[in-house]
DNA sequence: CCATCTATGTAGTCAATGACAACATTTTGC
DNA sequence: GCAAAATGTTGTCATTGACTACATAGATGG
């Protein structure tokens, strides 16, 4: 072997791979995602790809619960950063979730395609529901401090989640038109709460 | 020829192609959608869907929008089952989006997929502003009649549908655990309506 | 009535892909 | 050290979407 070749055993396949994906993912949609085309990327054989992922799904099963783990943070982030208050919290959250939507469109998609294989998909949806349980706190403290009525707290930060989801699956389909995606967040922030507040 | 032989033009390839399009879609995804087997399932050549579609997208596309026409329709059957009042006919068109969304799960994700060809992408869209229109009008007439507070009825219909479409993505990915589907529709139906009486 | 133009369908081909099997080379753990 | 497990490689296969050249039916109009 001359010193300039690579070692048989690559060190961080599965990063790599993962990595390549994702950027290719928001670049050329699923469709645009071959395994074959990321292990050339990767310089390693068209079949390497096959020894740290089952099949193709099992890559992008891994991809959508990299994503729920990375929304969490972004979420919990925009949480910590708000002012120490629900409805400012509440706020914070639809928005820095819209934002994580515009930002990796694909990849959301890929969350809730609802795809994921048998074994994959009950970690799929545990990942998400980990974001969601954040919602649920703020509800619950918001509850505690008097800022909204009672009511089944999980009930209530599921229906906010899902409109927070359905804002962003519209603006990232371009069926916002014209409306600024920010503006929309607010309205619907807005009514959601005054809808909670005399529950 | 023998008698029984298919004559050589069939007919109506375009609407066979479609039609079993759709239930393979349910069935199997978009990923089990293959032109060439759709030519062998209506019983002609493996490029003779390419005389109707010009590419595999081409077809998703037609899919998508067959699609919105028929939500489109099913949510002016809601309207106009339900009882004659705004708030009626805003919970009927909420309950009848998710029932559609939960029976067509894949072709829903196809119709906000985004992913449609640059000319078709359009048509797509406007056929989805179609079935937002239905909603516009419904919350037009409730501020007419003075059930729900003044402001951009385009904004406020923007916001609900996308309430609607956040849910029915949510349980079409099995993410409402076990809380029934009409609960929480009918909490946010609820919900937003109260936030928009006050405004 | 027929010549021709267009729509529709067929046959053949190609490169890309996912999946799998058999084999090679490291690394790990005992 | 050595056996076993991880990780990578080469080879192969069927399927698929896309494209080209060609065949046939149906429509149009002189």
């Amino acid at each position: 072997m001359s010193a300039a070749e690579q070692p048989y055993h690559h060190g961080s396949l599965r990063q790599v791979l993962l990595a390549r994906a994702e950027s290719t993912l928001e670049r050329d949609g699923v469709d645009g995602l071959s395994l074959r085309q990321l292990a050339r990327e990767a310089g390693v054989s068209h079949a390497a790809p096959s020894k740290h992922f089952r099949d193709r799904q099992a890559l992008l099963d891994a991809l959508a619960e990299s994503g729920f783990r990375r929304l969490t943070a972004a979420l919990e982030r925009a949480v910590e950063q708000a002012e120490p208050h629900a409805r400012a919290r509440f706020a914070a959250l639809a928005d820095a979730y819209v934002t994580f939507a515009l930002a990796h469109r694909e990849l959301l998609a890929l969350m809730y395609g609802n795809k994921h294989a048998p074994g994959a998909a009950s970690q799929v949806v545990e990942a998400g529901h980990t974001s969601m349980d954040l919602t649920v706190r703020i509800v619950t403290e918001a509850q505690a401090a008097g800022d909204i009525g009672p009511g089944d707290a999980s009930r209530i930060a599921l229906v906010a989640f899902a409109t927070f989801h359905g804002i962003a699956t519209l603006a990232a389909g371009g069926m916002l038109d014209d409306a600024p995606v920010d503006e929309v967040v607010t309205a619907a922030s807005d009514t959601f709460w005054r809808g909670l507040a005399r529950a």
